[in-house]
DNA sequence: TTGTAAGCGTTATCAA
DNA sequence: TTGATAACGCTTACAA
């Protein structure tokens, strides 16, 4: 087992004749150090082969250049996408990112959070999961004034960045499309209530029947707990066996959405002629499914790539980490063939 | 900027008038403690808040318990589930996990090799980016000792860990099953060629044409530089619009394969009668196109929690680290709509 | 501009 | 069973 000794800034200085310090002054490109011995140094670190030990530099700096990720699972559209957003506005800081999740269980997200904390992470990005409805477990990322923002699924009784987009107006505006292809009975398949993301939606779907005179039927209100295909099929399913079926159908996720598509076609329905779909989250499936489903696109992404700068900011203006700061993105319907009654 | 300092080894040993050594032992319930005084330090601890720090630790350990990730973009079905796999098994042995995507830019993927280097970790797990022709950027984890698994698009020039499927067979079988559908002239959209995932599924699908005494048409094998939707399309006009169309397509991948059934009817082709589709993945897209898309499944879960197995035996039993080692993973042909023509 | 020395929080060795 | 001490590789006052 072969292993070569890894070459440190010791043995550099040694061979060069400098000491320690001034290697790693040389190294930082620290303006005190002169040209020639800046050049020297560097040249002979890369011709020795030397590796900076960042494992060092953070413990010693008391800091280290990573951001850690908490999000509930990984393989999701939007929270890949997310996660590649991250990633990239990290690495381009020179930062790494550890991720971790949950799989939507909320002991695993409070030992995640240990972990990440004993990595010693210089700040947080966390997407909350189905089940965690207390953030106790974040308070010690506060306390050592750590960063964290939450993006997407946030709580609101916890001081620090957060990274959302307006899911009221988005459930409002989805609605409103919907009313406007002459949609008069419009079911809503809500997801877990005490997640903002899917309890603001809500009150966006309820207030535009409100506003439009549409009556609530709480018949047409199906809640569904982790929005998946089989529970998508199988609301779709009861409230097309009412007596009064839906017209149309506002989603609070794709998968959902695209589930009801296919069950409903199966069923014979017209789609949008006689009911009209439209979800969230503009997933890849939502462009596949035939017709293509109208839906809301999230800047995920972006979200991504702005959760990282509210973390590398925060450390340079050395914020205090209690701090509410608010940043809302746009949201945009996508209008497709599921909903488009009134053609152009 | 409050920042409450935080509480060491040293500070409970003074708490608790026992060395830190002691103190150290007890954390990590080292046998040669008593249980009285393990049991004393860990209540301290817990009360007191400590929280041990892991930099630390792996730089004194010169280990740490992190694993690298390189790939090349995380938003894709197959490699976000892949890490998912990764990520529990990891965190199930109590390790963390860095992600680091080269976005298809050999460059980047030259750099994040770098930073993980630097970040100490104690494995690397890799899927290879299209522009990926070297291996070089992997030697000086070797050279530590410091065992890389290659997962899906693997070098054959590079010793290490292998945790692969059978394209070669996958591909054989997948034509197999269009011929077996009364397929005669059967297109390939075939990947990258410097990739061994796409050189041997088209090996594969050469060879079943071979060993069915079906000619081999050089023009209906489509080279696709990225395999992605626009480019599917733009091979499936091309086919159709030839005197002599094909009357069946294996795609080395879902997008391409979805695209061309989407762009065949849109032509007013009848799938499958008139042209039967396979894919490769089975990414979601595959179950919701329509007709759905017959593909061969990739375990993506499991080949990332084998990897991951893979580094932490490597650890267990201190081997050398330019070992070879392949695991094949057995593929599934799931057949769809999309070729069933003759129906069961 | 460069060097000395201390220290970041652990853990392993050796001794008691 | 416990303790003293050094070391992991780096950075930064402070001194020269």
């Amino acid at each position: 087992m072969k292993k070569n000794k890894e070459v440190t800034i010791y043995d550099l200085a040694k061979k060069l004749k400098y000491s320690p310090s001034t290697v790693s002054r040389a190294l930082n490109n620290h303006k005190s150090i002169s040209e020639k011995a800046t050049r020297e140094i560097q040249a002979t670190a890369k011709k020795m082969g030397y590796r900076p030990n960042s494992l060092a530099a953070s413990l010693r700096n008391n800091r280290s250049k990573t951001i850690g990720i908490m999000i509930a699972r990984i393989n999701r559209p939007f929270v890949s996408t997310l996660i590649s957003g991250i990633e990239n506005a990290a690495r381009k800081a020179g930062h790494n990112v550890l991720i971790s999740q949950s799989n939507d269980i909320y002991e695993n997200e409070v030992n995640n959070a240990k972990a990440l904390y004993d990595s010693r992470i210089c700040g947080l990005i966390v997407s909350l999961g189905m089940e965690t409805k207390d953030t106790k477990h974040f308070q010690q990322f506060a306390d050592q004034n750590i960063p964290i923002v939450f993006v997407d699924r946030a709580p609101d009784d916890f001081n620090s960045y957060r990274v959302i987009i307006d899911n009221y107006a988005a459930g409002y505006r989805a609605t409103q499309h919907l009313i406007d292809q002459g949609c008069k009975r419009i079911a809503h398949f809500a997801g877990a209530q005490h997640l903002n993301v899917y309890n603001l939606r809500k009150k966006g779907y309820l207030d535009a029947l409100r506003e439009n005179n549409i009556p609530v039927d709480e018949e047409l209100i199906m809640d569904l707990k982790t929005m998946s295909f089989a529970e998508g099929k199988e609301a779709t399913r009861i409230l097309l066996e009412r007596d009064n079926p839906p017209d149309g159908i506002f989603s609070s996720n794709d998968t959902a959405a695209v589930s009801s598509i296919i069950t409903a076609k199966d069923k014979g329905i017209k789609i949008p002629e006689e009911l009209a779909v439209i979800g969230f989250n503009d997933d890849p499936i939502s462009s596949i499914v035939d017709p293509a489903l109208s839906t809301v696109s999230h800047p995920a992404m972006k979200m991504g790539e702005i959760s990282t700068q509210r973390i590398l900011d925060h450390s340079t203006r050395n914020m205090d980490a209690d701090i509410s700061e608010i940043t809302m993105l746009d949201t945009e319907i996508i209008v497709r063939n599921s909903s488009k009654r009134i053609k152009d």
